[in-house]
RNA sequence: GCCGACUUAGCUCAGUGGUAGAGCACUCGCCUCACACGCGAUAGGCCAGAAGUUCAAAUCUUCUAGUCGGCACCA
């Protein structure tokens, strides 16, 4: 079999997709064990107008690579995708689309042809990020693929809000929101960023006070007080010069425009300076209203001026004043941020800033504008559409959070569950933000998203129920009208772990309700089991949405960015907890953010992304995987191309391998028998199989491979991804094919095939194959063959498609779990270490070996000697070593290049020859009229220094009797004999700088 | 302002108490019958700075500086 010289992922990437999907290998039903465990990962549902970022791929990577992982390994695995809603943008993407194509606005063709319209987006484009998604090669069950407005998600949504409703927990409430004037919806804290802005400004506004309060007596902010009679601006400003500084009270603000919705100013009540005017009364310049001066902790003396106007309409902090003193609340914006009635006649209908300048300058004309000064002030702006959030009082529904939060947080502190990798700092910052969590505003003025189901009647009262004939039955009528607002899209998200396994809150429920909290510790699988057996679920033909809920939740780990754990991770546990009794996960991967290659955070408006789908054409699925599992250590990291470069190098490298075992693959197959020799075969033939004995780079190999194989292993079930890709790339390319390849190629090639066509070979048409040739070519098949399992969940493409060319491969090289599935690596049996494989006699001699090769090749290479020039090598080494040396001749020879090998005791060499030492032996190569003397005395000394530095520390080490004394013996055993060993490669070298003379 | 992370070879990054590692780039030699997306051999680091703990510190503690995040923001 010949394969073409160098890789091509687009081959394999369009090989093997289709049929792995088909064949149903991503689906759990193809594990044939009943008793298997579930492995189960949910996708965090991408938008589903959205397209592939780095983000996703990397997150999409390490998702996929644990699920290939623990497939292969025998687990019923379930690698759940879908798509959200994504309300917000969604909408405003289409909004835009509208707009561009029908010069239309969402309001000027109605709701239910806008949501009509969405939806055909939705199914025009939704597709792109599935397909994508195809693309990079994720395991996931399509035929359980999920989007949080289809029914069965809908109806989940309808019953955790009408549960959390009917027990108080949901509310509706007037408070000051985050409004976005451009959206024209409320949104929540999570959604707003604070950003600095380029101006800001503090203005000082002198507040006139009434000599004589007018009809106050008491009762301070009822609405009676506003536009008294009698008391007007110019009386005030009209007061003789010298009484008029006393008569005013300084305010700063930052939004000079929300004067206009002032009704009180407020001091500190232990402020001097201010308490002989609490109880006074301000008229309010510009509306010469009568507002109270009051006093309240809130208000810092030193800042400012000490004295705050208070808005409560449009602050949230002034809100709570309000809210204490009783204040009149005065709306006076429109929901687009323009000034309405209230904000009286001159004002009303002008923009927020127009307004703010146009009471700067009234105030300026009116003489009450004591100074402007520069101002650093962070402005919250909409996270979707950059506008400043204007806070407004409004109307709206929230979500009780006190009850879920502190559940979270006890799972938290007792079991230290979720568990976050890494663990510093997420674990700190979702607890404290736990801690310090707020109600939920829910609803959002959108039309894309699960209506609220909350309905009025005419009266308006309110009717919530999971639907509007339950709603009619509650009221006693029909004529009730549906709440026009929809919920914030994470409402959804939050329960997707079961939702999107087919929780609906019905009688097939997981848990009662009522009983969710309290059982919360009895979680794991085996209780699951029970309860599925108990209910008459236990039947894995059928294939009910509960059974799927029963199987897999809750699911194993998550994989995400560290911006959703707030906004995600820690409403997926609350509303978990909550609704199925379970948390939804046990661990939490959080990765690192995929930065430019200048460091810096890849954005649309830099310009500064890199397209996923364009570094796949440009190295391949399989290098771009590699690069991004490589990189995964929960830290920040720039992307490199060099990086998925080096990947394309090695998925080639890997290629080549394979190309040269199937070039010489005649003879041989993958037999997983043929590693089973351990060292005592060595001696023992009659235990192996195979013909002749394993020599050393067998035994050798099949020690690094299951050294690998454990450390990988455990890699992996550290979630340490980096560390996997690491130890997979140094087997592969140096211990396989740098050493391994190189050492048994002699025996594996057939070099009395030279003369015909290579490659093309017939059957039959090679000369008679020895039986040590066929047990070469088994064993470095068979190798090939586990690192290739090895590489599989990473690399998924290559893998396969060199897995089905390899001869001998079949299902019987499933896991027992996938037996009757047809052949694919995707389903055989991920790699297990087996210690007693592990052989550090044959990894130290072929330590000896290499090293040896390696200080010859030095020699060649800085005594300029040719390549093509052989020579004799001279080795001294005590009779042990020797035997080494000796069993491995025709390979030192061959890679370093060399004709004869003398082997003894003592070197025996002429003057001009040049000189090296190894851990345990001395090495001469004779040199004859190419050596030059000088720089065979720069060589040696150049050895000399760098052993003496090395030599001298452990001198000072040595010598110091604390460290004798306290450190553990061994490690002073071990320093001696290093000691002891660099002293005599000295020794040596300083002969050898001596002979030359 | 508070909290946190990061600072290791030219670049991007590994390395949680015991002789500093990788990939890429660089230098030198090679088209050696799997691979030039390759092979072989070098070179290159007072592990940001300071102090401390320890027989021993890149690694633990504290402080400083720089970079980047997060949170909270007092009008």
């Amino acid at each position: 079999m010949e394969l073409e010289k160098a890789f091509d992922p687009r081959v394999a990437e369009e090989n093997h997709y289709k049929r792995w999907e088909a064949s149903g290998f991503f689906a759990p039903e193809i594990n044939e064990n009943p008793d298997a465990e579930a492995f189960s990962i949910v996708i965090p549902p991408p938008n589903v107008t959205g397209t592939l970022h780095m983000g996703h791929a990397l997150q999409h990577t390490l998702m996929d690579t644990l699920t290939r992982w623990k497939r292969m390994q025998g687990y019923k695995t379930l690698f759940l995708v879908g798509v959200d809603h994504a309300g917000i943008s969604t909408q405003l993407m289409v909004t835009r689309q509208l707009k561009k194509d029908e010069h239309k606005t969402p309001q000027d063709i109605g709701r239910e042809a806008f949501t009509e319209k969405v939806w055909e987006w939705k199914n025009k484009f939704g597709g792109v990020i599935t397909q994508q998604i195809r693309k990079a090669g994720l395991s996931v069950d399509w035929s359980r693929e999920r989007f949080t407005m289809e029914e069965n998600l809908s109806k989940a949504v309808r019953e955790v809000f009408v549960r959390l409703f009917e027990e108080g927990s949901i509310y509706r409430g007037t408070r000051i929101v985050n409004w976005c004037p451009r959206d024209k919806t409320v949104l929540s804290d999570l959604e707003v960023k604070e950003e600095k802005a380029k101006d800001g400004k503090l203005y000082y506004l002198k507040y006139p006070i009434l000599s004589e309060p007018s009809a106050i007596a008491d009762g301070l902010g009822k609405s009676s007080r506003f536009r008294v009679p009698g008391s007007d601006l110019n009386t005030i400003l009209d007061l003789e010069p010298g009484t008029r500084n006393s008569e005013f009270l300084t305010v700063a603000t930052t939004r000079p425009e929300t004067m206009l919705g002032d009704t009180a100013v407020a001091v500190n009540p232990e402020d001097e300076r201010y308490k002989h005017l609490i109880g006074k009364t301000i008229l309010l310049p510009l509306t010469n209203r009568e507002i109270p001066i009051i006093a309240d902790d809130y208000v810092e003396s030193e800042f400012g001026t000490g004295a705050v106007k208070i808005t409560p309409a449009h602050d949230p902090n002034d809100w709570e004043i309000g809210q204490r003193h009783n204040l009149e609340m005065l709306v006076v914006m429109n929901d687009d941020a323009t000034m309405n009635d209230a904000a009286g006649e001159d004002f009303k209908g002008l923009d927020r800033y127009a307004a703010r300048e146009k009471v700067v300058g009234e105030f300026e004309k009116l003489g009450l504008l004591e100074k402007i000064e520069d101002y650093e002030v962070t402005l919250p702006h909409c996270e979707r559409c950059k506008t400043v959030i204007e806070p407004l009082l409004s109307e709206q529904w929230f979500v009780k959070m006190d009850e879920m939060r502190d559940v979270a947080l006890k799972l938290m502190r007792e079991e230290n569950s979720p568990r976050f990798f890494p663990e510093v700092p997420h674990k700190k910052v979702y607890t404290m933000w736990l801690e310090n969590l707020k109600d939920w505003t829910i609803s959002r003025q959108l039309w894309w998203g699960h209506q609220i189901p909350a309905w009025y009647d005419a009266k308006g009262g309110i009717y919530v129920a999971r639907t509007k004939q339950e709603a009619c039955e509650q009221a006693g009528t029909n004529e009730l009208t549906q709440d026009e607002d929809v919920l914030d899209t994470w409402f959804s998200s939050a329960l997707w772990p079961f939702s999107t396994l087919g929780w609906t809150g019905g009688a097939d429920t997981l848990v009662r309700p009522d009983a969710a909290v309290s059982e919360s510790a009895g979680n794991n699988r085996s209780e699951v089991v029970r309860q599925e057996a108990a209910s008459g679920l236990a039947d894995k033909s059928v294939r009910s949405p509960t059974s799927d809920l029963n199987a897999f939740y809750p699911t194993d780990v998550l994989v995400t960015g560290r911006d959703i754990i707030r906004l995600w991770v820690s409403r997926m546990v609350m509303t978990g907890m909550k609704f199925t009794g379970k948390k939804p996960f046990d661990d939490v991967i959080i990765h690192g953010t995929v930065l430019d290659k200048n460091g810096q955070r890849m954005s649309k408006t830099k310009n500064n992304g890199i397209d996923p789908l364009d570094v796949f054409v440009k190295f391949g699925v399989d290098a771009t995987r590699m690069a991004l599992a490589g990189s995964a250590t929960g830290i920040d990291f720039a992307w490199r191309d060099e990086k998925v470069e080096s990947f394309r190098n090695f998925a080639n490298k890997i290629w080549n391998a394979t190309r040269f075992c199937l070039m010489n693959s005649e003879g041989g197959s993958v037999d997983l028998q043929s590693l089973e020799f351990s060292h005592q075969a060595a001696s023992d033939e009659v235990l192996t199989r195979n013909v002749g004995t394993p020599n050393l780079a067998d035994r050798w190999i099949i020690s690094r491979l299951n050294k690998t194989v454990k450390a990988v292993n455990y890699a992996l079930e550290t979630y340490q991804f980096h560390e996997a890709v690491q130890l997979i790339y140094h087997f592969f390319w140096d211990d396989f094919c740098d050493w391994y390849i190189e050492f048994v190629k002699d025996e594996i090639v057939n070099f009395n095939d030279t003369d015909t066509d290579r490659g093309n070979a017939k059957i039959g048409s090679e000369p008679e194959l020895t039986g040590k040739q066929i047990r070469a070519r088994t064993l470095i098949l068979t190798i090939l063959e586990q690192a290739l399992r090895m590489l599989h969940p990473f690399m998924p493409f290559l893998t396969e498609e060199l897995w089905q060319k390899l001869p001998g491969t079949s299902n019987d090289l499933h896991n027992a779990a996938y037996k009757s599935a047809e052949k694919t690596i995707m389903l055989t049996d991920f790699p297990k270490a087996n210690d007693s494989m592990i052989d550090e006699s044959a990894e130290s001699a072929m330590n000896s070996v290499t090293e040896l090769i390696t200080k010859v090749r030095n020699i060649r290479a800085e005594m300029n000697i040719k390549p093509g020039e052989k020579f004799t090598i001279h080795i001294a080494a005590e009779a042990s070593v020797q035997e080494v040396f000796k069993a491995s001749e025709a390979q030192i020879l061959k890679l370093a290049r060399a004709e004869t090998l003398v082997i003894s005791h003592r070197l025996q060499v002429p003057k001009a020859s040049a000189k090296a030492v190894t851990a345990n032996a001395e090495i001469a190569v004779p040199l004859e009229g190419l050596i030059d003397f000088d720089k065979e005395r720069g060589r040696l000394t150049n050895q000399i220094t760098k052993l003496g530095e090395e030599k001298s520390r452990l001198d000072g080490q040595l010598s110091n009797a604390n460290f004798v004394g306290r450190a553990p013996s061994e490690k002073v055993d071990a320093l001696r004999g290093r000691f002891a060993e660099l002293s005599a490669q000295i020794k040596t070298l300083h002969g050898n700088l001596r002979s030359l003379d």
